[in-house]
DNA sequence: TCTGGGGTCCTAGGACCC
DNA sequence: TCTGGGGTCCTAGGACCC
């Protein structure tokens, strides 16, 4: 058994912790250069704006409806994030952070009433967190995210699903006749695995309500399909398929990727920019302690304009895997010099680390060549500790030395909004009994 | 004027080997 | 001109997730 707990509207929900007057109002949160609607209140919502929807389509809404939009703010939203985890993984014995959102628990072993149990959890974290949470409990965990898409909803929009079933949803307490029922009454586009292009095929072969999905043999639909639907029926129709997954193996690729605020045309900030993104993802690669192979760098122009179009990647292969830095800075600078070229307008770029393998004792002493290892290891521990202490990119690799305020990028973290100057480790965390 | 930034898994097909 | 079968590894691309 599976709970799947998750936080309503999440980063629209942590903004309103701090500022309350934002309660009751139509609230979304833009992403990155305040591009796209990421997430939004239920007043958003009843507004009609669609997720990921462009922020110029949206923005008469201000004065039409009252609409507030707000730069997102991850640091904040990270912090709300690990504290509502904390809580949650009171839950049941085991807990899979699934997204900055959500997270799947283990049920295995719990005893009493779970749907009373997860109520009061889901009161715990409103009242000391101060983040509204749903919960879905299933056999497996399709069915706990199709248990939580119902918690919400009869929460959010009366008369779709019984009352009882707001807040918190235990699909496994129905009786089967019920459950019929409600599957029958939920699009199977709403299904965890089932997004726009299976939707629709499965539309077209008259597939429309999650009960006509789960009704299907998956052997047929492996044949027709493949494998990840068919896993997904067996896990609708209550055979668990998909583990739970506690201790998420290091990643395997780390990207760093922005859109410029304004195009870039030039070499010189096309190279401050990757040279940015490199050690960005080179910290995320020393935070999992691992090494690259190799470096894909990338830029391209938008395709929502016209003018002429350049899309190009190049692959830059390390001499040796390493996290240094250096290197890998040196290495975005070299692909993005080899690919650039004059005459095109680029509102985007970006590298990914791939070949990701763990450090070992003697990579550490291969590395970096007449560089002595200890050093080296030394110097990123303390740029890492640096940017820690005193802000990302407090510290960074000088390469092409453009000062901040010519960028014409802005890195998530140096946004942060005068509202939230409060030191988060300065503030209790919260223990759960 | 203005359109995010991460990730995962699976499959097909090519290269290469014996 | 005729030209096996099976295995592995790698990559690109498509689908999905939040």
């Amino acid at each position: 058994m599976f709970a799947l707990i998750d936080g309503n509207n999440f980063y629209v929900s942590c903004e309103r912790v701090f500022q309350p007057q934002l309660i009751g109002r139509p609230v979304i949160s833009l992403s990155n250069n305040d591009g796209c609607t990421i997430s939004r209140s239920n007043e958003a919502k009843n507004l009609g704006i669609k997720m990921g929807q462009p922020w110029f389509e949206i923005r008469h809404l201000e004065k039409e409806a009252g609409l507030v939009a707000l730069s997102s703010n991850f640091t904040l939203y990270g912090d709300m994030s690990n504290r509502m985890m904390q809580i949650a993984a009171e839950l049941g014995p085991a807990q899979e952070i699934y997204s900055i959102d959500e997270s799947f628990i283990g049920l295995h072993g719990v005893p009493g009433d779970l749907v009373q149990r997860c109520h009061e959890i889901r009161s715990r974290i409103l009242k000391w967190v101060g983040i509204p949470c749903g919960v879905g409990i299933g056999a497996t965990k399709t069915r706990a995210k199709l248990a939580n898409h119902i918690a919400k909803t009869a929460e959010r929009k009366p008369g779709i699903y019984p009352a009882q079933l707001a807040q918190v949803c235990n699909l496994e307490a129905l009786p089967a006749s019920d459950v019929d029922v409600i599957l029958a009454a939920t699009d199977v586009g709403e299904v965890w695995g089932v997004g726009r292009q299976i939707g629709k095929q499965l539309k077209a072969l008259g597939v429309h309500s999650v009960l006509d999905l789960a009704h299907l043999s998956p052997t047929m639909v492996k044949k027709r399909w493949n494998v990840v639907l068919e896993r997904t029926v067996r896990e609708l129709q209550g055979e668990p398929c998909i583990a739970l997954d506690d201790a998420p193996p290091p990643k395997q690729q780390i990207a760093c990727t922005r859109s410029f605020g304004q195009p870039i045309s030039t070499l010189p900030p096309l190279v401050q920019a990757v040279s940015d993104f490199a050690s960005r993802a080179a910290e995320k690669l020393r935070e999992q302690d691992s090494v690259a192979g190799q470096l894909l760098v990338f830029a391209h122009t938008s395709p929502f304009r016209g003018g002429p179009q350049f899309s190009r990647h190049s692959v830059v292969k390390l001499l040796r895997p390493t996290s240094d830095s250096r290197l890998l800075v040196k290495a975005a600078i070299d692909g993005i010099t080899s690919i650039y070229s004059r005459g095109f307008q680029l509102i985007k770029a970006g590298i990914i680390l791939l070949d990701i393998m763990p450090t070992t004792v003697r990579q550490c002493e291969l590395d970096f060549g007449d560089i002595d290892s200890s050093s080296t290891a030394n110097l990123m521990a303390t740029l890492d500790a640096l940017n820690h202490r005193f802000g990302r990119g407090a510290v960074s690799i000088a390469s092409a030395g453009l000062p901040r305020s010519q960028r014409v990028w802005t890195m998530k973290q140096e946004r942060l909004s005068p509202h939230y100057t409060t030191r988060w480790s300065d503030l209790p965390i919260v223990k759960a009994n």
